[in-house]
DNA sequence: AATCGTTATATTTGTATGGATATAACGAAA
DNA sequence: TTTCGTTATATCCATACAAATATAACGATT
């Protein structure tokens, strides 16, 4: 077991990603913070980067990922929407059964 | 207007890596041309930058991936050693898979 | 010994990505 | 109508990474 085997794997749509691990991993914080600017925070990313990713995604999703409300009680704020939330769920799945998958292949690497 | 699954997968070793899609490129030019430097044309990547990675693919490998050789005929040269070989083919098999694997795993996501 | 094209390595230069900063627009609530 | 914290957007700046450049070391062949 000394080499390990790791992966990227994200999702485009003409050219644009819909998701990445970034951007899971942002939506995950949006929905825990509700809003993009703590989400940035809390992940330690600039808001700019933050806003550009959220703003890829709701470009290249066939539906809404997020509301975003400007302005009004407390500012304003961010919050996935069923889809998002389900998007966010089959990346994860998919992502950790990808994991699983390769950790078998690996064998034919450790087995020369 | 259907959504693509992408992926990058590599191999480490303690906190090196021993393989990925770039150093496999670079095997394979090796493999074709016999030098580092005719192979670093042919993926129009500098010297440096092939010199550096074929020199984490032997320092995090086992076993010798390329033999080279300084001055002599022709200036010296480049080869892959039998193990060489064989960890590229298993590389491109599991990436292979992966891909295959990952295309039926996106289902997951069109069906939202 | 002179030549050759290569490996090997250091140093300088260029660029592109992200970070920092600034500011406008917004709308509910007091 | 003023306040507030947010979304949204533009501009400037820094830094890390790659490219370009330069040069030494090498050894079979002649």
């Amino acid at each position: 077991m000394s080499y390990k085997i790791k992966s990227r794997i994200w999702i485009e749509s003409e050219d644009n990603v819909l998701l990445g691990e970034g951007r899971v991993h942002l939506l995950k914080a949006i929905n825990k913070t509700g809003s993009l600017s703590k989400a940035a925070k809390s992940l330690n990313i600039s808001y700019k980067k933050a806003w550009q990713l959220l703003d890829s995604v709701n470009k290249s999703a066939k539906k809404p990922v997020t509301i975003n409300s400007i302005g009004g009680k407390g500012g304003g704020g961010a919050a996935l929407t069923e889809y998002g939330k389900s998007l966010v769920k089959a990346f994860d799945e998919i992502n950790k059964n990808c994991w699983a998958f390769l950790d078998k292949e690996l064998q034919k690497i450790e087995v020369l």
